[in-house]
DNA sequence: CACCATGATGGGAGCGTTCCCATTGTCAAC
DNA sequence: GTTGACAATGGGAACGCTCCCATCATGGTG
């Protein structure tokens, strides 16, 4: 590939400096109508492509977003993500997906400051993780940062950031509170989530309803795994009547160990899930699941990224629902 | 954020020239120990980054290699593309992923050349899609380029780019020979596959099987309703006794569907699919599916990417075969 | 002791943009 | 006719690197 044109081929073919094609580029104002008319023809004859590095480099900046995620195989993550491309796609910023498997010894906090640093992007969406005290140096960027679906705790100033998530302490009300409706008295509790548990607890300890936790075998990557392993020990013990999974993954992990120690579902044992993957409505017998509200999530953190990147609003924070789809893998007690 | 350090605070600390610190970056011979430690705990003070912008400004191109995938919410590619990132851990490149929903308008040569220019990066890893004769700007471009389990046709100059499949063509024909060993005479086949269906009906006419070839609805993205669909218009015809699925997913709508009908597998009527997603091990029954070498692809990719960059090797083209899982979801007649 | 090869280092140009400031041209108002 | 405002445009510096070439010791060789 010889030589591409650059700003002065441009200028030269229309007849103008490279000020003036540089103001077509960046649609400055300050060019009349002919003028502008010529470079972008100009433009079009070489399909000129801009140098990103030099754009880069004498505007420090890029015109980039990044869109940390950890884990993409996660395929609630996946779903978000692609989501988000859809949402970003003619919206005229470059999206860099950055996966990123965090282990115990790096916290988001250095991951995001390395980006930062490495890419200049204008903004930041971040997919899940832990969102902790120790943040200052994330703040200290003064980047618009959108999190979603992230677990936020002990921080208390929260104008510097915007987040999208579910009510993680109610959502675990909602789903006791269709447990106890249900009749079940002992369940099985498979996966982690500090504040749906805390609010699962709450609500089904006033009913009376028992909670057997389930260890987890941190398998890492292999979330099918973790579910089937758990749920396969949990049934060895048994004493429960459903089991109730914090994601969908799992739990179609356990769905398999059930099915192998020759229970059915739902006449033998309940099952529910968390997410609503697209996946969960394909099992045997389909996932009761919570949906995740993936539209919503997309478009908003999109929305609310390039809002406050262009200055056209403010940071929020955003509470949303989801929405129980109702498999057949749950039914009440005696039905 | 103050102002970065930049390469000159960094000569100004360690007593050195701009140049020497460069050399030290770059890791390029003719420094003396002594200054190479020197300019390091420089370094190491500021925590300092090097601009990339400016990096790539000056070299041209950039130390990155770029991913470019259909469709990142496919589970095939997104354990590719996870495996991908972990081989190129440690390896001193970036890895920019890129995903791209094809429309029809829009060929992978296209979306790459774009990319190329924008990116300018030492290589190109392509997952999956059809590449077909309209390959001349690809080749223009004189970059590394490694196709995955692409779809290649019609290309006869292979020498400028490097290849990593399973054989199609042979992997139908495992695929039949399975089938024709187990005694099933009439089998409805749901997916689409040039080659692999070309190396499938060879054998199985050969052995006087009867393929019933399903019509494919096109969803776009929703790939488990798509097997559902075919699968469950499949059922209402009748006339077979096997479904071949050409891809996991497609597999896991169909198992649905015949679930739905209330028919038993494999009791009742068998199901074979192909990939080997984590996921087909946690279905119910758990799928009989031909394994792809994930690890293996993954592993050739970036070696031999990395190896032509830095011109220690050339362009290959790599078949690898897949393994068959037995799961449980395919049974010979009469057994 | 002059010479040259070699290793270590510094300095300057150049990469392709953006951004600021200066310049020119035009037109209306006085 | 002079002035000032304003739109349109050009030119130069700066962005932070890499790469090439020049310089300068150093030490072995004839």
């Amino acid at each position: 590939m010889q030589k591409d044109a650059n700003i002065f081929d441009i200028a030269r073919m229309a007849g103008v400096s490279k000020s003036t094609v540089s103001r077509v580029l960046n649609g400055h104002a300050g060019v009349s109508k002919a003028t502008r008319a010529r470079v972008l023809q100009a433009i079009d004859e070489c399909t000129y492509i801009p140098n990103n590095a030099a754009r880069n480099l004498s505007s420090i900046t890029t015109q980039s977003v990044v869109l940390l995620v950890h884990g993409i195989a996660n395929p609630f993550f996946s779903r978000v993500i692609t989501l988000i491309f859809e949402e970003m796609r003619g919206k005229n910023y470059e999206l860099i997906l950055h996966n990123c498997e965090l282990s115990d010894d790096i916290s988001i906090t250095d991951v995001a400051v390395g980006i930062y640093k490495e890419k200049r992007p204008k903004g930041m969406i971040i997919l899940g993780g832990h969102f902790e005290e120790t943040y200052a140096p994330l703040r200290a960027m003064e980047l618009p940062i959108v999190m979603v679906s992230a677990t936020i705790r002990g921080i208390t100033d929260r104008l510097w950031f915007s987040s999208i998530t579910i009510d993680d302490e109610r959502e675990g009300e909602r789903l006791a509170g269709h447990i106890c409706q249900s009749g079940h008295k002992d369940i099985a509790v498979i996966g982690q989530s500090y504040f749906r548990e805390r609010g699962m607890r709450r609500v089904l300890e006033d009913s009376g309803v028992r909670t057997h936790i389930a260890d987890l075998d941190y398998d890492r990557a292999y979330q099918f795994k973790i579910g089937y392993k758990a749920a396969k020990k949990m049934l060895a013990q048994g004493g429960f009547t459903c089991f109730v999974c914090l994601s969908d993954v799992l739990a179609i992990g356990a769905l398999r160990a059930i099915h192998e120690n020759g229970l059915r579902v739902p006449e033998d044992i309940s099952i529910v899930g968390f997410d609503g993957i697209e996946n969960s409505a394909y099992t045997n017998p389909p996932l009761t699941t919570f949906v995740q509200p993936y539209e919503e999530m997309a478009a908003q953190s999109v929305e609310i990224l390039l809002g406050i990147i262009e200055c056209t609003r403010t940071h929020a924070h955003i509470i949303l629902q989801t929405t129980l789809d109702e498999g057949a893998s749950f039914r009440p007690v005696g039905s």
